[in-house]
This record gives C-alpha cells, structure tokens and sequence, in this order.
RNA sequence: GGGCGUGUAGCUCAAUGGUAGAGCAGUGGCCUUUUAAGCCAUUGGUUCAGGGUUCGAGCCCCUGCACGCUCACCA
C-alpha cells in the first residue's frame, strides 16, 4: 500500500500502540449495546424515575475528539447512531487519557463502556470508565469535523465528489448517513414488494441468469463462453421466457427479483445491470395486473415511507389508486396533435411528423415512430402517476393482440413522474402468433448481424403444450426506488454503479 | 459515439498570464473537570496527464484520461 502523509503519521501510531502494548486490531470486543439501545435505555429509565446507572459498552467509529485538558468530549457513531463519550482523568488515569490523545484519530472503531448520565448542557452521554481500540484507521475519512447543533448533525464540507463517492461507496456511506438510508429504504421497498405478492400467493423462484438464448426485451447482451461446454452464453436481459415457461408447468403465479443486464448506453436511468421485478398470473390480463400495479405501489409507498403522495424532483406525486388511464393513441393524440390510427403504415407516420415539423428517423417501423413520438413528446408530461395502454403489435412481439384488432397489443406501461417505470400485458399464449412474431421480429434484424435474435424453439414448445391466458408484469426497482427516495439518477440508488476504469 | 462543462492540499473551495491560498482535517502547544467546527503556532501541492505558445502558464492552445450534464443509442 502507498500512504499519504497523514497516513504515514497513522501507520507510526499503530507501530508505536503495538510497542505501548495496545493492540489496534483487536479479535473481539465487549460491545453490548448500540448507540441507539444504551440512549433508549437511559431515556426510559430516566422517565421512570429510576436512578440505577445504566451500564453500558457501545462500540462504533470516533466523528469527533474534544481535548480539554483533563476531560475529554468525543462522539462516536455506529449505524444506529451518535453517541457522546466523556472521559475524565479522574476515572480513567494520566495514562489512559494520555494514550487516548496520542493514539486515537478520528474514523478508528473504539468500544467505550461506563454508565449513562446527562451533561449539563442536557446532551445524553456516555461516562466512559474503560476504552479501547478495536480498529484503527489508516485513511482519514473524508469529511471535516461534525457538530451536534439543537441534536441535529450538521456536516462542514462534506464529501460530494460523484466520482469519489460512487467509486468509494463505502467512505461515502461511512461518512454520510442520508446515503446509507437510501440503501436502507431500498431494502424496505424490496421487502415490502416481496411481501405484497407472497401475500396474493406467488411464488418466488430464480431463473436462469446465464442463458444460452437470450430475450424478453430488446437489447444488446453481454456475451460470456463457457469453457468446458465450449459454448457462448448470454446474460440475461430479462426473465420473461423462463417465467412463463413456469405457468405452462402449472406454478401458476410466480414472481423473480433479480438482476438483469443490458449491454447498452448509461444514462441518469440505464445502468448496465439493474434489479428488476417480474411476476406472472395465470388466468389475469392487463386490466387485473393494472389493479394490482397500482396497489403494489401505494402499498409500497405506505408501508416504506408512510404516505401516498411523494414528492419527487419538485413534484407531488400522488401514488393513491386508481391511477389515470390514457390510451397511447389518445395521449400522442393530444401532445402532438397526430394521431397514429390515421395512419397504418411507417411511411404515412412519418410524413405526418414531418408535418408536425418532426424529424422522423429514416427506416424506423411504424411502431418504433410511435415509440419515439411516446419518448419524445408523451412521457416528459406523464409525472402523475399514469397507465399508458394498447400499443402497437410490431413494439410488442410478446403480448396478446386485441380481440378483433390484430395491429394493437393488450399492454400498458405505467409512468410516474415523468419515467417509464413498468410495463406489463396481457401475455401471447398462442404457440402459432408467437411463432410469427418471432419471424417478423427477424425481419428486423440483419442477417449478416452477428448478434442476431436466434429463433427460441424451446420457449415455442412450451407454450405448445398449452400456456395458461395470463397477464405479466416487469418493473424497475431501482427506479422505483429514485422515485420513493427523491434521486435523480440511478447511480444514486445502486451501491456500486458501474463506472469506466479509472486506471488508478 | 457527439456537444457543453468540470478537474487546484485528505475534504470543501479560492487564486487579471506575474511568489499557489483559505476553512476544516493533520502536527506541536494552551486548556483544573459536563462541551469548543475553542485559542496560539505549524506542516502539507507533479494545480488530472503529456505536449505547445510565452520572458513567465493553475489560467491561453493541442492531445489524452476521468467525472458531470446533455444528445444519440435503447421491443
């Protein structure tokens, strides 16, 4: 390892404990509380009047250091929380308070234990009858000193770099505790999903990841080869196929959690691999899995952060079912002043663009023009929580069409605050149509295009077997989680997102 | 991939083309007992990297790298 300067001076403290005989990296400690336990402990007793001391040893990193002579203040910090220490030369010794000043830094883990009491400025504390260092820290911690104004933190100068931040995700959570509530809060919307469709009686189950034939979606994979098979592998891009082979064989409501990447640009919204949620219910089309998306959502909302309406970049966002309904042609209709069903063919879309003083990408099909016209025009406005519905079959190669309409598919994408967050329909059952979509869907591709979309013969003997009508459902957590936590981009809810090589 | 912007001490930031600075952190000292981002002193720089212009470059030009915003891409 190569030391700074003020690591230097840390690496000769750990040299200097160890010839003082205080180990810095201890096996164990005594800790017996959390910062958290030991302040409720004290706070109960003191409303029950009791005046039995409250003992306690609490465990976390030192944010603070106070010298003042013969008495020392300090706080430490665990993830539960903030806690004030007092020591004084009186308890502790001239040698204990000496190695306590020379040796320990701010960011080294310290366990402390002595009995609570209150100060006189009324700040709930810690007298510390016995310490010690249970990990020292090398590297200073990227923040400046901390102070406790009215029993709020306030930070001087804290770490904000984006790239030092996400690239040393853990100094930037040890330093500043609203990231780790991201994570936490993360958790709690995964849970609370989880628990929503346990309860409608789904299955979870874990699918492939690495997949010989990928689709689903449409987007560039990553490749991978297995060796010993002597076989290209992909990983996948959603769950789909494998799913909903799952309710040809009977399991008839499953759901996955999982990772799904795609080997595309990034963005505030695209990372290349991101969480996804799935789910599949037989005998339900896309009006039920509305209901149920609108509900899952505000049950999230309600049970992560208590409330319906959130507010997300500058916007309230009111998440209480029923969600508005707007059928895709209506919604281009009066954003673009178009409307798509005047005109069936590519070529008769793209002239009305053009009218519209629209610039129409040469050679898009008639379904991608409307994709476009949906990106462009229709989502930025969709910030209530809103469900598109009934899209073009040539976007939609595994969805159901419409009785009596083959052009138009049963799906909806819900959109709220102005992203595209689900997306969802009534699924194609019939072996035949699937078939056929699979072959236009070739047409899309080059033949001389190495990554061309192989034909997946399995997932159509599958479905020959008979496939239950069903409705199916595919969202993004993690943006889900920008909107219920107010971030703007994804990185700022993935732990560790992807970034280019530093080099470093 | 394109456009725009940013890159200076561990962190947050200054610095007309003319001696690279501040606060915090660090180091040393003060501090006699429930607070103090305390006081005094002080250390710390390949100004992202490499070229160029200039008497002189943190600043201007070129190339590269990283990050941010944005566009493109994205069933």
């Amino acid at each position: 390892m190569k030391f700074t300067d003020l690591e230097k001076i840390r690496v000769e403290k750990i040299e200097r404990m160890r010839q003082a005989g205080i180990e810095p990296y201890p096996t164990r400690s005594e800790v017996t509380h959390t910062t958290a336990e030991a302040i409720r402990l004290f706070t109960e007793g003191e409303q029950a009047g009791r005046t039995d001391p409250v003992q306690v040893t609490v465990g976390g990193r030192l944010r603070s250091i106070r010298l003042m002579g013969k008495v020392y203040f300090a706080h430490i910090e665990d993830g539960w929380g903030r806690l004030q220490l007092f020591f004084r030369i009186n308890d502790l010794g001239e040698e204990a308070m000496e190695q306590f000043r020379e040796f320990f830094d701010l960011g080294d883990f310290i366990q402390a234990g002595g009995e609570m009491f209150r100060t006189r400025s009324g700040e709930i504390t810690l007298h510390v009858r016995h310490y010690k260092m249970l990990a020292k820290a090398i590297t200073p911690l990227p923040a400046a000193k901390d102070e406790v104004v009215d029993g709020e933190v306030v930070r001087h100068a804290a770490l904000t770099d984006p790239e030092t931040r996400y690239r040393q995700r853990y100094a930037d959570l040890a330093v500043n505790p609203e990231v780790r509530e991201v994570f936490r809060t993360r958790a709690r919307v995964v849970k609370a999903l989880r628990d929503y469709l346990d309860n409608l009686g789904f299955l979870e189950v874990e699918t492939p990841i690495l997949q010989p034939i990928y689709g689903g979606a449409a987007a560039r994979p990553f490749v991978t080869y297995h060796n010993q098979l002597k076989q290209n592998l992909y990983l996948r891009i959603s769950f789909e196929l494998y799913l909903k082979r799952l309710l040809v064989g009977m399991l008839d409501r499953v759901y996955e959690i999982g990772r799904d990447f795609r080997n595309e640009g990034v963005s505030y919204k695209h990372n290349p691999e991101f969480t996804q949620l799935e789910f599949y219910m037989a005998y339900a089309d896309y009006l039920k899995i509305m209901e149920i998306t609108e509900n899952m959502i505000a049950h999230v909302a309600e049970t992560v952060l208590g409330k319906r309406v959130i507010s997300f970049n500058g916007h309230e966002i009111d998440l209480t079912p029923p969600w508005r309904r707007l059928e895709l042609r209506q919604g281009i209709l009066e954003v673009t002043g178009i409307d798509i069903d005047a005109h069936p063919t590519a070529d008769s879309l793209a002239e009305a663009m053009r009218a519209h003083g629209m610039q129409p990408k040469p050679g898009y099909s008639r379904g991608k023009l409307i994709d476009s016209l949906l990106g462009d025009f229709l989502e930025p406005t969709l910030i209530q929580p809103t469900f598109l519905y009934n899209y073009p079959r040539d976007i939609s190669p595994l969805a159901k069409s419409m009785p009596g309409n083959p052009q138009i598919t049963e799906r909806f994408e819900g959109y709220v605050g102005g992203m595209e967050l689900c997306n969802a329909f009534t699924e194609l059952n019939d072996p035949l149509d699937q078939e056929q979509r699979f072959l236009e869907m070739g047409r899309d591709y080059n033949p001389e295009d190495e990554e061309r979309h192989p034909m997946d013969e399995d997932y159509l003997r599958a479905m020959s077997y008979g496939m239950p009508p069903q409705g199916g459902f595919g969202m993004g957590i993690d943006r889900l989680t920008m909107l219920l936590t107010d971030r703007h981009t994804i990185r700022e809810v993935i732990l560790f997102p992807h970034l280019r090589e530093s080099g470093e």
